[in-house]
Formats: structure tokens, C-alpha cells, sequence
RNA sequence: GGGCCCGUGGCUUAAUCAGGACAGAGCGACGCCCUUCUAAGGCGACGGUUGUGGGUUCAAAUCCCAUCGGGCCCA
């Protein structure tokens, strides 16, 4: 089984399941059997799958690996391996080789298996009552989306689709802090500086974001004094019922509403709002800090630089790294209230929001928000006291997530919460684009880092219309589709599909510095060729008719290598779902995907479907059939819009 | 001052957690393939002392120690 960094050994090693559509699990069932060991996630540690250059279809390594343990020369015990695994059916030959054991399969045996595991649900984890929290995006109210948003929320709704797909039940939630600096800067533009509230043409968030707020900010530089101003919208939010806290809230509102049209345009949806306003309204956090003073979570300095403070000690040895989460003059750090949050979340805090019904999304769920409304509506599903919170956060935050993570445990006592902090690095600016948007470089910098306050950021909507109007000029010159309403729909799609393909198919650790010009080159096995081979595919059943598409027979089967592949990949098809949604890993599908479209494309090359005959005919369609299915169902997970002639 | 993350061909990267076969791809540049299901495609050749130096091991990109470069956090 692939590891993760966001989940834990006792989690992680869990059994592949053993449903009777994972074929590749059952097979490994069948070697751990004749290997004596106890667990597949154990057998799967010496098994490496597709191997040609060594003419097999996987190899086992336990030989080498234990032959010192045990005193056996390594030759001899691969020889027994072999000998053992002789009877299996799926096997259609065994070799040793430098103290490998290399298989290959019996492809009609595994074909057959597969003509009734293949279906429209094939990789679909059995629903289970385990209940996620997936929160993402979480964008302060007071700007436009810019592209490291988007890599938040890309990952975050990916893997909730993942999820999904692997039978657990998610909630998404998105957390709005509308009580912040961020929120009451733009309040003290217009309500204090005369800046107008809004701009013909502008989307709210961009004009606050774009010209608001970088504007106030850039006068706290000059005048300080200003900050005053701040502190007294801060201030008078806070205490609520007055025209200062209405206002923000409209404003905070009007913003929210064209950030999510935004992350709607990306496929992006949600099942709840979070306010953070509330939090404090619902005293949440008095009843947190509260449950906190009463097992002695946290205690109160009485000496030292920290004196009058409440402070939650991390690991409990050295005082200095004792984090304050109740300042001397009597104020929440963020952390506090965080900890609030992930208590509702795992069901730690008695009481519970009350929910309103905002609309349905275009995905058919209705998206709901907390509210403060007394006539509440009361038919809404159970959304906090999961059992798992998965938290996708920007690595700078590290930090307080371990806060918050060490506090909800401990709170939690006997009960297990599993709180992940889902780091991922943020997106920067490549010194060229740097230098596009009007920021001095510096030679010696190889990266710029974002920044809404300064303005300097790529909006996330105006670098999708540069894709788009990209994609669009290459969609004109083709023949395949002629309508320019047509033309424009596929444009659309595949440059979402391109940016959040990008966005997932590498390691969220690593930090991506964004080049403008490079991103829109559309070079490499990106989303566009992924869904290229897609309509190939489609392009050979819809000519072929669907009634044509029957079980092949598997008596006398033949296959190339490029057939064969493809078998392959249909096979491991549940286990890349499997060890992804295990460590949270996207770009292990994303791998996977990108694999099966260039065997796809092999395959293309190498044989002729719709001219073979008889049996060779059969299988090769319902082989592509299979194939279409797998890459649909990983397409949706990642966000790429199926299209089926480009 | 303390801590975390990243470093693999010109570029983007896989494999690192749990050591295993000549480090696997893609892009770019080079050569070939459309009278055959969509050439937004395929095939081939080229390109690497895995930042550096030690150590452990039959075996190190992977583990350990040091060090350099880039980024981040805490104080």
C-alpha cells in the first residue's frame, strides 16, 4: 500500500477490500496465502506491478527480501515460491529471475473475471457509515479567487469526489471568516475613505479585492493612524446589531456569492457554509474554552512574558512553545477559535448550529449555511460529529493546525478523532510573471510569492479566460466539431479540465511556481490529451453501434502488448482508487489516468478495432467499453469534463 | 536561536514512507509514420556520477550523519 504523510500508520494499513469486483486483490489474496502471510497491505509490500522490460506482468520480491531472515539461499527460495504459486489459475507462467519471481497472467482467465466485474460502478468502494468532513477553499470574503485558492479547492473537491467514489459519506464545508481584517479593511474604504461601493462591469469581489482593499492598505502605510478605523469596524462586528456589522454582512454576502460563481464555473460545490461570525454568536467558543479549563487543557500563566495569558501547552515539556489561545487582555487567537470549530466538527461541543436552506447547485445538492435565524429549517441533514475531518490548509499554517489538532485529540479523550491538516504548498510567480504584474525584481529570486494585499496574484477567472481564448483559436482549426456555440462549450470545458489537471497531478508539497507563459503552452500529457484519447475511444463504440458490445470469448485469446496493457490497467483499476482515497493522494490517479490514456492511445495505433473480425473484434470492443468506463469515472474524480468529439 | 518542506537529464516530473532488477515518464530539440476507427495522435534515437561529502548494507534516489541551495513557520 502507497503511504501518506496525511494519514497514519493504524489507518493506512488497513485491508484491501475483498469485494468480488477487485480481481487484483483477490489474486493477491490468493499469493499471500501461499506466501504465510497475514495481511495483503503486508504481501502487496513485495509485489511490483508491470514490468516489461522484464516480459512479465508483476514481480515478487519476497525472496530477496527474506531469505537473510530465515537462512535460505535466495535462489532456493524463489524456487519454492514458484512451485507453490504453480496451481493458480490466473497465473499462466512463473519464473525466477535475480531472485525475483515473475509472473504473468492467464489473460483469459483474467479477462473473463473481468467481463462481469467491468461494469458502469467497477472501483466503487461499498458505502460505508464512516462520515467525512472535507472543509476547503475558506478564502477570506473580501476578494476575487486567485489561482493558489484554486489549487486549495481543486484539491480539496477532487478529493471528496475521490471519496465519494470509494463509498464514504462527505460532507463539504466551506468556512468564511467574516469577522476578519481582511472583511473590515474593505468596510473602512467605503464606509470611512469614500470609495465607491462597487463598479459598473466589475465583479464585486474582483473591484473590493483588486481596488478596495489593496488601496486601504497601501494607506495604512502612509498614515497608521488609519488602523484605528480597523480596530473600530473589528470592534464593532464584533458586538453585532448595528450598521456597521449589516453592512459587512451584505457585503460579505454579495462577495461570497461570486466567489462560489466562480468556483461553480470550476464544478466546485459545497454542502455548507460556515460562518465564523457564528461561532462567536453561538458560544461556541465559551463552551470550548470552558470544556478546555475543565480537564486542564490549557492553563493560565501566572509569570513570565506570558503572564494573565491561557495558554495550551504542545508538548507539555518546554513552556516556551506553550501556544497562547486566550490573550492577558482577554481576546481569542484564531486557534481558539479554530479548536472551537474542529470540536463541532468531531461532536465534542453539546450543541449545534441552526441551518438555513440557501438554493440547490447546479449539481442537484442544495447548499445550506449556518444561520442565526430563529425559524430555522430543521429538515437538514446531520452534517457535524464525523468521525474523520479532512482540513486542506496551506502548509504556512502548520503551526496552528498542529494547535488545533493536539487540542481536539485531547478533548476528544477516550473517543478516536482523526483530524487531518492536508498541507499543501502554496503557488507562486515565476520572476517573468512577476514582472508582468508590475512587481521590481530582484535577480537572485526564483520565486515571488502572491500577495491580495499588494494586488500582485493571478486572478483565477481571467487566467481561465486566457486558456479558454487559447483553446478556442486550436478548437476553430478543427474539423471535428463545426458550430461555433459548440466550438465554444468544448473550449470552456477543457480549459477548466487543463487547470484543474494541472493543478492535482503533482505532489501537493511541492511548491508550483507559475509561469504564465508556460501554462499556456498546453504541452504534455495534459487534461486535453487525456480527453483526446476519450473521444477516440467514444468515437470507435458510437460507430460500432452499442448493441454490438457483447461478452467476448476468452477461450483462444491472443492479445499484443498493447492489449494486454490495457488488461492491466483494468485490473489495478480498483486499487488505484483504493491507495488513493488510503493516502489522499490525487496524483497517484492522476498518474494512473495519464498511463491508461497513453496504453489507450498504443492500442490505437497498433491495432484496428472496427475492421477486425470475429472473435478479435469482440474483445477489442468491449476491451475499449471496459477501458471508457474506468477513464470515465477517473475523469470525474478529477474534474475533467468528458467530451466526446474535439 | 528553534523547527518544517523541497532539491532527480535543458524544462516539468515518477519511484523515497516500508532499501531490491540497467532511476520510469512527459515536454523541448532530432528522425520516421495519415488512400486504414479523429495526427489535439503514434513509433524511434538522444539526454542522468538522483545538489555535495561521508556512513550503514549483499544491495542506497530511498535509511543515518554532515553540508550547500531554494522556500516556509515559530520565537
Amino acid at each position: 500500500m502507497r503511504a501518506s504523510r496525511y494519514t497514519d500508520s493504524k489507518h493506512k494499513r488497513k485491508n484491501m477490500k475483498m469485494d468480488k469486483t477487485n480481481i487484483l486483490a483477490d489474486m493477491l489474496d490468493s499469493i499471500r496465502e501461499k506466501l504465510g502471510l497475514s495481511t495483503i497491505a503486508e504481501a502487496k509490500r513485495y509485489f511490483k506491478i508491470e514490468l516489461h522490460e522484464h516480459s512479465c506482468d508483476f514481480s515478487i520480491s519476497f525472496a530477496l527480501r527474506e531469505s537473510k531472515r530465515t537462512g535460505t539461499p535466495i535462489d532456493q527460495m524463489a524456487g519454492d515460491i514458484k512451485q507453490k504459486l504453480s496451481s493458480l489459475p490466473f497465473l499462466a507462467k512463473a519464473e525466477v529471475v535475480n531472485g525475483y519471481v515473475n509472473c504473468s497472467y492467464n489473460y483469459s482467465y483474467v479477462v473473463d473475471r473481468l467481463c462481469n466485474a467491468a461494469t458502469d460502478v467497477y472501483g466503487r468502494g461499498e458505502e460505508t457509515n464512516e462520515r467525512i468532513m472535507i472543509e476547503h477553499t475558506s478564502v477570506n470574503p473580501n476578494k476575487a479567487l486567485h489561482l493558489g485558492h484554486i489549487r486549495n479547492s481543486v484539491i480539496g473537491d477532487s478529493l471528496s469526489k475521490l471519496l465519494k467514489f470509494s463509498g464514504k459519506n462527505v460532507t463539504v464545508t466551506n468556512y468564511i471568516d467574516d469577522t476578519g481584517a481582511q472583511v473590515a479593511d474593505n468596510v473602512v474604504g467605503v464606509k470611512f475613505l469614500g470609495m465607491p461601493y462597487g463598479k459598473d462591469g466589475v465583479r464585486i469581489d474582483k473591484y473590493l479585492g483588486d481596488e478596495v482593499y489593496v488601496k486601504v492598505n497601501s494607506m495604512y502605510e502612509k498614515d497608521p493612524s488609519l488602523l484605528e478605523k480597523r480596530a473600530e469596524v473589528l470592534k464593532a462586528i464584533e458586538k453585532g446589531n448595528n450598521e456597521i456589522a449589516d453592512f459587512t454582512q451584505e457585503m460579505v454576502n454579495r462577495v461570497l456569492e461570486s466567489q462560489l460563481k466562480t468556483l461553480g464555473r470550476f464544478g466546485i460545490f459545497y454542502n455548507l457554509i460556515n460562518y465564523e461570525s457564528h461561532i462567536l454568536t453561538y458560544k461556541f467558543w465559551e463552551t470550548a474554552f470552558n470544556q478546555m479549563k475543565s480537564i486542564n487543557a490549557i492553563k493560565l500563566e501566572t509569570e513570565g512574558k506570558k503572564k494573565g495569558c491561557w495558554v495550551f501547552p504542545i508538548n507539555g515539556q518546554n513552556p516556551e512553545e506553550d501556544k497562547i489561545i486566550v490573550r492577558s487582555d482577554g481576546t481569542v487567537v484564531y486557534a481558539g477559535k479554530d479548536i472551537a470549530y474542529a470540536m463541532w466538527k468531531h461532536g465534542l461541543l453539546d450543541s449545534d448550529f441552526r441551518y438555513v436552506k440557501l438554493y440547490e447547485q447546479k449539481n442537484g445538492e442544495v447548499l445550506w449555511a449556518t444561520t442565526l435565524d430563529e425559524r430555522a429549517d430543521t429538515s437538514h441533514p446531520k452534517f457535524n460529529a464525523v468521525d474523520t475531518s479532512i482540513n486542506i490548509v496551506d502548509v504556512r499554517q502548520t503551526y496552528e493546525q498542529e494547535v488545533v489538532k493536539a487540542a481536539v485529540e485531547k478533548l476528544g479523550k477516550s473517543k478516536d478523532i482523526k483530524y487531518i491538516h492536508y498541507d499543501y504548498e502554496v503557488v507562486a510567480l515565476s520572476p517573468n510573471t512577476a514582472k508582468k504584474l508590475g512587481l521590481e525584481v530582484k535577480e537572485d529570486k526564483e520565486m515571488f510569492q502572491m500577495s491580495g494585499r499588494k494586488g500582485v496574484y493571478i486572478n483565477a477567472e481571467d487566467f481561465l479566460n486566457s486558456l479558454k481564448d487559447k483553446i478556442y483559436e486550436e478548437t476553430k482549426s478543427r474539423e471535428a466539431i463545426t458550430s461555433e456555440e459548440e466550438q465554444k462549450k468544448v473550449a470552456e470545458a477543457l480549459a477548466i479540465s487543463t487547470l484543474r489537471y494541472e493543478l492535482i497531478k503533482t505532489d501537493p508539497r511541492k511548491m508550483l511556481v507559475f509561469d504564465v507563459d508556460e501554462a499556456l503552452k498546453l504541452e504534455g500529457k495534459n487534461a486535453i490529451y487525456i480527453n483526446y484519447t476519450y473521444a477516440r475511444l467514444i468515437n470507435i463504440l458510437r460507430k460500432a453501434g452499442e448493441n454490438k458490445i457483447l461478452k467476448p470469448n476468452t477461450d483462444n485469446l491472443n492479445l499484443n502488448g498493447y492489449e494486454q496493457d490495457l488488461v492491466g490497467k483494468l485490473l489495478m483499476f480498483p486499487d488505484a482508487i483504493e491507495t488513493a482515497s488510503a493516502s489522499l493522494d490525487l496524483s497517484y490517479l492522476a498518474n494512473y489516468l495519464s498511463s491508461t490514456a497513453i496504453s489507450i492511445n498504443s492500442f490505437y495505433n497498433s491495432v484496428n478495432v472496427l475492421n477486425a473480425e470475429g472473435e478479435m473484434f469482440q474483445f477489442r470492443l468491449w476491451l475499449l467499453d471496459s477501458v471508457g468506463k474506468i477513464i470515465r469515472s477517473s475523469m470525474s474524480i478529477l474534474g475533467i469534463i468528458p467530451i466526446e468529439k474535439m
